[in-house]
DNA sequence: AATGAATGAGTGTTCATTCAT
DNA sequence: TATGAATGAACACTCATTCAT
């Protein structure tokens, strides 16, 4: 019954819309944004949202597709022109971070999709860890980095990174008790702080990097950890 | 105005309604799991819910304390006596997935968390990290692991654990494609294959180790290990 | 999710949501009638309604069984010990009106029914039906009536019942100029004149049969209307 | 603030609409045909509609007076020419169950009417059964039926082809089992029974007087009409 | 301790109608 | 003449919670 907009009026409200429900959600989580919460904050009437979009789970779908873009984008031009994939695996994480601060709609829409909309979640991991699986294979071609299977690393790299953003961008500095409103609409203030990215990076740089030194069992005889 | 049980009736009681409430929240998620539902599954009166809980919010965030102690006591009895950090970490994860797949509850309930109540989520996350830092200061005294920070690197590796759980405990292997119903409810039945817990643990390894030595794609002369 | 009353309170609050959704669904019709009219009527919070019944169209259904029966059991009452099938007929038509004319809800919803609930219109018809073709085979078998098809016979009645029904008892005499507001709530005062009865009833007899003492235009000398 | 169109342009619009309501309407019923499908159908926006009606119950009325004159037309047609009254009516019944099975839309829209607009209803009836007093008195006349009072026997007749009509025409042959989806847009396709109608004429007859003429199975020696 | 009845605020969604273009 | 955008009141239905028994 939504149709796409045919005049630039429509098409307008439409992205006004899509805005608000950006908002909204990441405010409240999927449950607790109404439909009329949305319109109100669009501007417009409750009717209008139905001009553009069958269901509130249509615009949540909607929108964590829109976010996925946005994300991967983010991630790829922050990570354009790197060096090495070291670096640009640092380039890339630093840009999700900011864009993770800038949009925490993205974690708290992303993660309650898990429950409201399977599917939309699966595709929004999927392709990112899609884009990882290709960077690391050429890196590992060319010898940047270790033999260690792709399609692991990259989920395993995407949860270092969902794990570290969440700690540190969305919580804030560790400082920040438990029970603090921590008002969700506030965004863009949190950085996560330098020294954890160093660390972050070594960690990653030692999980990806040239295994056979990292993590041969019998290595030369000063090195003596594993029997 | 709910009450500790005072009778061995009413404990009994308590305990069927915890467990149902664990069912049904990790069937449903948080916002479709209806006290009715619990209460039904409990085969109680809805109103007997309420002489054991205050409200639908406690339950749940008893439940993930729950959860978080089991899961923790899982993790650390499936680590116990291994003879290297390493090889603890190894047992740890698959313990983790091992729970994981048993209760499936742990993804859902605790991801639905973050929304529903963040301190809770907090919560689990940091008692478990805790645990974490100790056991990797530990070991990087010893000069078991590299010396990367134990905060930052515990949070990396729960990352990295949640993700590969989610992928291969919760999703299955690849193959269902998205959009398979995949029955909330089954449970206990996905593994994570072996060669992928292979790679992972040689990801974390890598992580975790002598980084001087994993990192530098170029060794500085002074720098040999490699054959 | 609804259930059967288990208490005597619940009984009654059920009976009266039912009584409140005829009297509702006769002055307003099926979707004029909100739930929340009935509940209203019936002096009970809205979300009582689906304690006891699943849907709107649940209590609708249940209420075209209900009328369904008791028009039944109005007629067979009315046409009990009658002499003779004929007899039977304009008694069991008398109990039809009456009830009618004290139940408008039956003309309403009934006829409402076949848009909102089909199968319900067509039991309903059928019900009535079936008493009919058995007692106008058993007449026809007595030589009683004519020897028509029972079946077409008694849709044909029950054809001519409901139409004088309509046009006599819930349109009151002709007088009432189309436009009337005539409130469909007032109840149980109209009543098919005399004259429209009988006239109903020649037409009736001479239809099913031994129509020759009851109609023939040119009868005996002394036989004016009927024998 | 609708008009009648003013040019030829206009007028094709209007009667497109009109069609397009006829075919929702009969396919869904008053309320649950919106003014949006109606529009669609007609393939014009949703706000050339009000150029042309006023409100949603306009169509509707328009459309019942409408199928009123094309019906009667389709009746008087069909019975024109009759040799006599019977065969007058039994050709116009048949003209009826014609004109019901390829527009099922008369018997949806009128049945409806009486919640929707039971001015429109009344009239409806009032004027099929106007035409037929008429016939019956000039019939009764000329001695070819009985004395029965002409308004009674015209209201009852057309109860009879209301009902023979829905359980014929619309139900299909009594094979159908209720809850068979049975397209109600479907149409065209079927015919009352040859032997139904037979039947049906012969309580007809019967009723109307003569019926020892028409219905006496075993004639009487001075009984000659019969073909 | 236990329960089933009761509640009412709240939700997503529909639709006849209006209006600026 | 024609349209698509906009509206907001209205609806069926859900559910956490309270309470009398």
């Amino acid at each position: 019954m939504s149709a796409a907009p045919r005049t630039a009026r429509g098409e307008k409200t439409r992205r006004r819309l899509l805005e608000a429900a950006e908002h909204v959600f990441a405010a409240h989580g999927y449950h607790e944004a109404s439909v009329s919460r949305i319109t109100e904050r669009a501007g417009v009437g409750q009717g209008t949202f139905y001009l553009y979009f069958d269901t509130k789970l249509d615009v949540f779908n909607e929108l964590v597709e829109d976010l996925n873009h946005r994300v991967r984008q983010a991630m790829s031009e922050g990570s354009r022109g790197a060096a090495s994939r070291i670096e640009a695996e640092r380039a890339g994480f630093a840009a999700f971070f900011r864009f993770t601060a800038e949009h925490p709609a993205l974690y708290r829409v992303v993660r309650e999709a898990e429950l409201v909309s399977p599917d939309a979640l699966r595709l929004h991991y999927s392709r990112i860890v899609e884009g990882y699986i290709d960077g690391l294979r050429d890196a590992a071609e060319e010898g940047e980095i270790g033999d260690i299977d792709p399609t692991v690393a990259a989920w395993a790299l995407m949860g270092v990174g969902e794990m570290i953003g969440m700690r540190w961008v969305l919580w804030g500095d560790g400082d920040a008790a438990p029970g603090d409103p921590a008002d969700p609409t506030a965004s863009g203030t949190r950085e996560v702080p330098q020294h954890v990215l160093d660390e972050m990076m070594r960690f990653i740089a030692g999980a990806l990097g040239r295994p056979a030194l990292a993590h041969d069992p019998r290595p030369a005889a000063d090195d003596k950890e594993e029997p």
